[in-house]
DNA sequence: TAAAATATTTACCTAGGTAAACTATTTTAC
DNA sequence: GTAAAATAGTTTACCTAGGTAAATATTTTA
């Protein structure tokens, strides 16, 4: 395997499992943090819009979004129309929620901590070019 | 979630899934490929020997490498230590390996073709750092 | 020889994918 | 204008791929 494909992959699944170990105190996972995050951002959001923002397919966000239910996180109901169904947070993920961004972003900078602003920046652009 | 991680982690990811698509072709998954390539490269490894050097859980190598048998890529056999398994490639995977070979470094070079040799270098370098 | 360490496996999670089904809505053809 | 066809939103079934925790068997060490 190319070892910048080498390089990458096993970077991403190292810092997956980072994120799992910090986020384990609420109980969380990764997925399910990028999940909440990206609903509390839009505060509101069908399966659809978020699978399609998050670039994944829908069945991974069914699952993800229903255990979040049953986790206490979410709650869903039925839209206008009749297909879709509305995602937001739960009263008690929205107490929740700062305790756990505070985790995130402490774990996020202190990983990002050995690159200047220059190369974070330079860093993307380069993983944007081989995508 | 931090920009430079959601790039790292769908870069990695849709590249994933590229990878199997180029791979299907032989039936093939990138795990599955990066096993074979791995033992290849060794001749002969130990199931332990496989998981320390991709980085990875040994669950996760029993199951490939018991999926790759299955598939007639690989054979085991018992060591001198009894609890260990010699793994190796059979002689069909020996003699369908450059196709496969051919079909992923063709790949990887369209894949990083819009890097220069100096950008592949820096994009190694700086994912070392946050790693 | 008893205790510790090593190699592998099993059970059970999250997290991603594809293919195909089902239901509701929208378009198209007549 | 309405019935048929196409599309859109979601779910189900079934894969790969990763993880942890704990069990089992063998080998080493104390």
């Amino acid at each position: 395997m190319n070892p910048l494909f080498h390089e990458l992959f096993q970077t991403a699944r190292l810092l997956t499992n980072e994120v799992n170990l910090n986020l384990k105190k609420h109980d969380l996972y990764a997925s399910q943090w990028t999940v909440i995050f990206c609903i509390y951002k839009h505060k509101q959001m069908s399966l659809t819009q978020i699978w399609k923002y998050l670039n994944v397919e829908a069945p991974t966000i069914t699952r993800t979004v229903y255990r979040l239910v049953e986790l206490g996180w979410v709650e869903i109901r039925p839209g206008k129309d009749r297909r879709e169904k509305l995602v937001s947070l739960s009263e008690q993920a929205l107490q929740n929620f700062p305790e756990v961004e505070e985790t995130v972003l402490e774990f996020e900078e202190r990983m990002v901590a050995n690159l200047t602003k220059e190369e974070q920046a330079l860093l993307i652009s380069l993983l944007e070019k081989i995508k």
